[in-house]
DNA sequence: ACGAACCTGCACACTACTGTGCAAGTTATC
DNA sequence: GATAACTTGCACAGTAGTGTGCAGGTTCGT
């Protein structure tokens, strides 16, 4: 019968099922990390046994979700690179932007649970890139020069995945998110939020870059109008 | 037959395990929300059929905590107003500092489980007057314009969470954890690290006052000499 | 020193979840 | 349309936690 033996019989509807579980997976285990199987399948629109049909386990779900989330996080941000750490940042941020669902996942699940660990470890090189790069620019005198660098660069991290979640809980624009996240960034590393803004509208490669937009709920309006008299330079979204 | 039937004849001992109880579900409850009876009552020194001589249920210990913690919480911020809203975030911060324990336990409770409401209903009025202070901010030019009122104050809350946290990973001293939160409000409140130094150094209130010092490591120095260019103190860490 | 308050240890029932086996049904694919 | 892949539903065992009852020991208060 055909060539079966080497290559998989992979059904495709089985393939669209393993997909549903996993994106169930990764949008309950954001708001619990121990969100139950069962919970999980029917989510997914699947029986509970059903799912130990693609998974062995729960351990075996869950750890693709976290690998496949590392990997495409430290796949977004690799050859990340700018002299200016400030812009560095900025990067950085924007770019975790774009891959907010899996970085929202990988966050909750660095906090509990007997995955810490292994998160810890998938997200340590981006970690000691921070570490470096705030270090470097704190010498530089770029960045705030009133904590330890180690300090400042873990209230980046935290404040980097407030600004997400935030951002995913108004359903921002990709181009608003975008802007937010890098915004927030920049205010932690101690620039005036005056100084942000002149900063990123003067920087090109911190344009939002919309080949990649994440249907958060569909173009919006460029700027969620908030009453008094509007500052925001509101660059070209082109 | 003394005089008992009214008099509640509480046991010395009996009121310190019941203590040691509450002391133990904080510390655990502030690194798992799930943490089980088994483990608060071992860490309190008692068998876990002994808590339910001081508790009913564990519902009942972990609202013991919340409703404790947010008196605590209101208490320490009542009464608590300035003209400038920058200073009055300031204020906010450091008297927050001043209960990091509560916070924590709180902040902790407040995502997960079944005590979100209660937690959030708990802290309603701060979280309205936090928001009236940034439109008010905001509306006078003295916080950032950048963003909505309300994304600005969620971020806000998030920032001084974040910084409480780290403060206590760092066992700072007291006046360093005071004037790190004040310098993350600020922050993400669109000040330049600058600009927070300067607006903190010459405001009396947000000098700090160790009359009611955390003993989060014993008594530090009291470092009055922040200087606005050099480095941070940062304390060796035992 | 006496009694009551308190604690321990154990047994037990109950709930919720995981992981597995198996029979029977459904569906993609050749 | 035949077959293998996939799914369902159920039953079952195992784990972990909660809440309760009770017998017997320890300790506080007087």
């Amino acid at each position: 019968m055909t060539q079966a033996t080497l290559a998989r019989t992979l059904r495709r509807d089985a393939a669209e099922n393993r997909e549903a579980i996993l994106a169930a997976a990764k949008a309950l285990l954001r708001r619990d990390p121990d969100a139950s199987l069962e919970a999980i399948a029917q989510s997914a629109g699947l029986s509970r046994r059903a799912v130990y049909g693609h998974f062995a386990n729960r351990d075996e779900l869950v750890s693709e979700i976290l690998t496949a989330g590392a990997e495409r996080i430290t796949a977004a941000l690799v050859a990340t690179a700018h002299d200016d750490p400030r812009i560095w940042l900025a990067l950085i941020a924007a770019r975790l932007w774009d891959e907010v669902e899996d970085v929202r996942v990988m966050a909750q699940l660095a906090v509990r649970g007997p995955f810490r660990d292994r998160v810890g470890a998938a997200l340590a090189p981006l970690r000691s890139a921070l570490r470096e790069n705030v270090g470097c620019g704190i010498r530089e005198g770029m960045l705030r020069r009133d904590m330890p660098a180690d300090t400042l660069a873990r209230l980046l991290e935290d404040s980097v995945i407030s600004v997400l979640d935030e951002a995913t809980r108004r359903e921002l624009s990709s181009a608003d998110g975008h802007r937010l996240v890098m915004l927030a960034a920049l205010s932690t590393a101690g620039l005036s939020w005056r100084e942000s803004a002149v900063l990123i509208d003067a920087t090109p490669a911190l344009a939002h870059d919309d080949a990649h937009q994440h249907p958060t709920h569909a173009d919006y309006q460029q700027h969620p109008t908030h009453g008094a008299a509007h500052q925001h330079p509101t660059q070209a979204a082109r």
